[in-house]
Formats: structure tokens, C-alpha cells, sequence
DNA sequence: GACCCTCCCCTTAGGGGAGGGTC
DNA sequence: GACCCTCCCCTTAGGGGAGGGTC
């Protein structure tokens, strides 16, 4: 027979352990004295705290540990169990691999810059969204071709669901698509829970992203020169490569354009 | 400004989170109605929710969030904040990976044998031990050479330690050392705290072991033998090799042989 | 009806005391 | 004097309600 003490010691394990395991019953003292309430343990039993150390090490919480050892499962449990913990083990060692990289990215940042960078760029999934929609062509992926085009586009666009009495859900949107004549589609839309035809817009769902990387810019369009650079070396530096063109969510239009707050989304890939 | 339902759908949160945020003071609303206590967000705070899951994602504590962003911590401080998350990123992976390797060799033993074995191999640091000690030399390391001569030499021991006053501190630990020509030197030690010299036994300090892979044995050491096929497969199965001789630890040796409980130790090494 | 509010309790695996007996 | 006991509070980052106002 054994003190707490001497136990923990052979058990490698904290006095702590010891009357916590006896506290949740997976490792009762082999006797207590009802007096003093001095617990005592027998050799025989350091098996079952190894046991119950080895198996907590695996990554088991002690309530599934109390199951394995106590033998509640069946081998078909025990099994998946085990192979769930292999799968658990696996994603957050990918997990950690790829904080490791984001790390490793803003170390070397701070060793260049000396802070973290200002503007976060933030992986989201995006969801398809139902949006009204008016589009028209621009001569170029360019400020000067889009900004003219796009601005006259919402406010008609505000002005017609508004006329629909159609409740706007969210901030509007706008996206763009390269054609092949190096012109580009430019889509004005707005979230809103409307169906298809008999409106003065179009109704489209804008497809799920399944990886976006975003950034906030505040200010006018016209100066989101430096903003995408920064999501684009993010990207780069990430090892993502974009897909198409960016996505603008515009959260904040107020009238003085210096004041706006505008998210840019764009698909990426790892690479 | 936006509600924090909107809010929350935007920074991809949830509202509890957001909540949680102010509570702690990390991202205080822009605006709290002092009536209703509803909290509004304007989209500029986007760019620092962004920020805020941006660094907690790298494995930051909230706290640490907050230190970060307030620009409480100075470029070296920072420096050296990363540099240790990376440093724990890479042990965390370390460890998870030797986790995996231990789950992975479970499961082939599930598979097998349709358990998760009884007995424990169980790795441990051993300190440095002082001890009374007794030797005497075997003819070969077999349980008929040792059994004959370990055995009195631990009675001798506890004589002679018993007479000389000396307090035993722990279990009787039995090791061996192979001989250049086959035959075995057989320690019998005991924990004690005690001055070398004087004594009619002598007084030596067991080594530390870095890594000892160690199973519980119970019964006559004479039925050891599975036990030890066990520890060796063991070893072999999760990538070590063992050291030198085991050490036996005699944590049970009443009357009755086949109630002995005795720990088997052995150096191993990864190979 | 969907949204928001403030409590309040709960989760893992113990660590760190305080205050008081025990070997 | 070292060891053991039982409370009791504390830690992370929120989740899940209950009960009650609000857009």
C-alpha cells in the first residue's frame, strides 16, 4: 500500500491527478480511511493509472478513457474511436501546419515592416446570395471605365427595387466579369428575397465561394490601388493564387466618398 | 451602422462572440442605445474584427489579441510573441504527429486482437536515484541464473540496512549489467538516504534515464517472460530501441509470489 | 415574428491556495 | 516537519438557455 504521495510518484502523475481521478471515480484509492479520509493505493493499481495515462495521452478525454477502460464500448466503438481520434489528430496537425505558414508569413513581415501590417486579409467562405441585379458593359477592368458605369448603375438600381417596394437584405454588391474582348460585365446587385421576372431588374443568385480572401478599404473606389496591391502580395505570400475578379460589398456609402468602407472578396485557390 | 445580427454575418462571427468581445472590452460597439442597450456596429470596425479573428486564428490568446491591436506590446516584444507561438506550433505538431504514430499502432492492435491490450507500456523520465546496494555476479541472464541470486542478496540487503538504522524510501529496484563474457552483475538496491562509506553494503546513485519505456508486471518473476515479449514488441512497434538490461522494480512482494507486482524499466532511444 | 437584451449555468483537467488535522 | 484532508476560487472562449423587451 501506497500514500497519495508515493503513488503519484511511481504514477508520474500530480497528487492533484490522483484525487481528481478519485473525485470523477476513474481511479478509486484502494482504501480510504474513514477517519482520517488518508487515501491508500496498491501496487496492482499503478497498471490502471499507466493505463489510464497512456490511453488520456492519445488525446482522449478521461470520460472516454473511463469508457475504454471499463470496457463500455464495444470493439466496433472502440474502433471508431480510435480512428476518429486518427482523423482529429490528422486535421489538426494540417491545421496547425498551415497556422505555422501564416506564422512564418507575419514573422516576416514584422522583420521587414516592424508591425503586423494594418489591413487584415480574412479567408471566408461565401455564401450564394440572392441579389436584384442591373448590369452594363465597361470598356476596361480599369477606374476610370468602371467608375463611371457602376455609380449610375446602383443608384437606378436603388430607385427600381425601391419602386418594386423590394426590402434590400444587405449591402450592395458589385462584381465584374472579364470578357474575352477585354471588355467587362459590370453587375450592380442587391440582396433581396425576390423571385425571378416581372421586375425592371434582373434577379440572379451570386454562386457560394468556397475560399475567399477579403480586405476592408476605406475610401473611395478610386483609390483602392494600394488595397488590392496588399490583397494580392497577401495572396501571393499565402500561397493562394485569385481566381477572376473581385467582388466589392459596399458597407458604408455615405455621401462624403473619403468616408465609404468598402470589402473586397476574390476567389482564391491554394497553389 | 449594422445590428449586430447583420454585423456578425458580415466579420462571419457569431452574435454571442461579438457579445463576448465587448464584455471584455476587444471590439466595443460603435454606438449602445442607452434604452434598449442594443449595440450598433459601423463597417469601419469590420477592419479590426477582421484583424481581431485574423490573430486569434494564428493561435492567439484573446488577451494577446488585445495587446497586439492596442499596440500594446513593442516590435521586439511582438517579434518575440511570434516567434514563440511558432516554436509551440511546431511542438504541438511534433507531439500530435508521435500521438498519431501511438493512435495508428492502437489500431492495428484493435484490429488484430480486437482490444486495446491490458497492460501499459508506459514512457517515463527516471531520476537519479540514490540507493544501498548489495551485487553479486550470474551465470547468465536467465531467470534460473538470477532467480537463486537475487533473491537472498535482497534478504542480506534489508538486514543489513535495517541494522544499520537506515529508513528505506521506496520500492526494491533489482538491475544487471551484462558482462564482457556472458555473465550477468546483479544489483539488489534500495532508496536510501545515505552517506557512502562505513556501511556493510555499499552505496551507489542509479542513473537518470532519459526515456525508459516501462510495463507492470504481476505475479513471480518467474512468469515475467510474456511481460517482457510484451515490453519488446512494444518498443519495436512504435519506433525505439531498448538499452542495456531492464530494471525491476518491486513495487508488491508479500508472501504469496504470484500476488508480486514488480515494474519492468528499460532505457530506450528512438531509432 | 425575428431580433436583441441581461443574467445564469456549463464545459476540460486540474492548479493554487486557505485552514486544519496527521505520521 | 512533511504529508494529507476538504472546501473554494480560478483558468479559455464562448454555447445554451430562461425570461423579457424591441423593430
Amino acid at each position: 500500500m501506497f500514500s497519495i504521495g508515493d503513488f503519484a510518484r511511481l504514477g508520474l502523475v500530480s497528487v492533484r491527478m490522483l484525487r481528481h481521478y478519485d473525485a470523477i471515480g476513474l481511479l478509486r484509492p484502494a482504501h480510504v480511511d474513514p477517519v482520517t479520509g488518508y487515501r491508500s493505493y496498491q501496487a496492482e493499481q499503478l497498471a490502471r493509472l499507466n493505463r489510464i495515462v497512456a490511453i488520456k495521452d492519445l488525446g482522449f478525454t478521461l470520460e472516454q478513457v473511463r469508457a475504454i477502460l471499463d470496457e463500455k464500448v464495444s470493439t466496433e466503438e472502440l474502433h471508431g474511436m480510435v480512428r476518429l481520434r486518427r482523423a482529429q489528430l490528422e486535421a489538426r496537425i494540417n491545421a496547425d501546419l498551415a497556422r505555422l505558414r501564416s506564422v512564418e508569413a507575419r514573422l516576416r513581415t514584422i522583420e521587414t515592416e516592424g508591425h503586423m501590417g494594418t489591413a487584415e486579409v480574412v479567408l471566408k467562405r461565401l455564401d450564394r446570395i440572392r441579389v436584384a441585379q442591373l448590369s452594363a458593359r465597361a470598356a476596361s477592368y480599369e477606374g476610370e471605365d468602371i467608375g463611371p458605369v457602376i455609380s449610375p448603375l446602383f443608384e437606378e438600381l436603388c430607385r427600381r427595387v425601391d419602386a418594386a417596394g423590394v426590402r434590400i437584405l444587405g449591402p450592395g454588391i458589385a462584381h465584374y466579369l472579364q470578357e474575352d474582348d477585354g471588355t467587362v460585365m459590370v453587375h450592380a446587385c442587391l440582396p433581396a428575397n425576390v423571385s425571378p421576372g416581372g421586375h425592371d431588374f434582373d434577379v440572379a443568385d451570386l454562386p457560394a465561394v468556397e475560399t475567399a480572401a477579403t480586405i476592408i478599404h476605406r475610401g473611395p473606389m478610386e483609390e483602392a490601388g494600394p488595397t488590392f496591391q496588399e490583397l494580392a502580395h497577401w495572396i501571393e505570400e499565402h500561397g493562394y493564387r485569385a481566381l477572376d475578379l473581385p467582388r466589392e460589398v459596399s458597407l458604408h456609402v455615405p455621401e462624403d466618398r473619403a468616408e465609404w468602407v468598402t470589402e473586397l472578396q476574390i476567389e482564391v485557390v491554394p497553389c
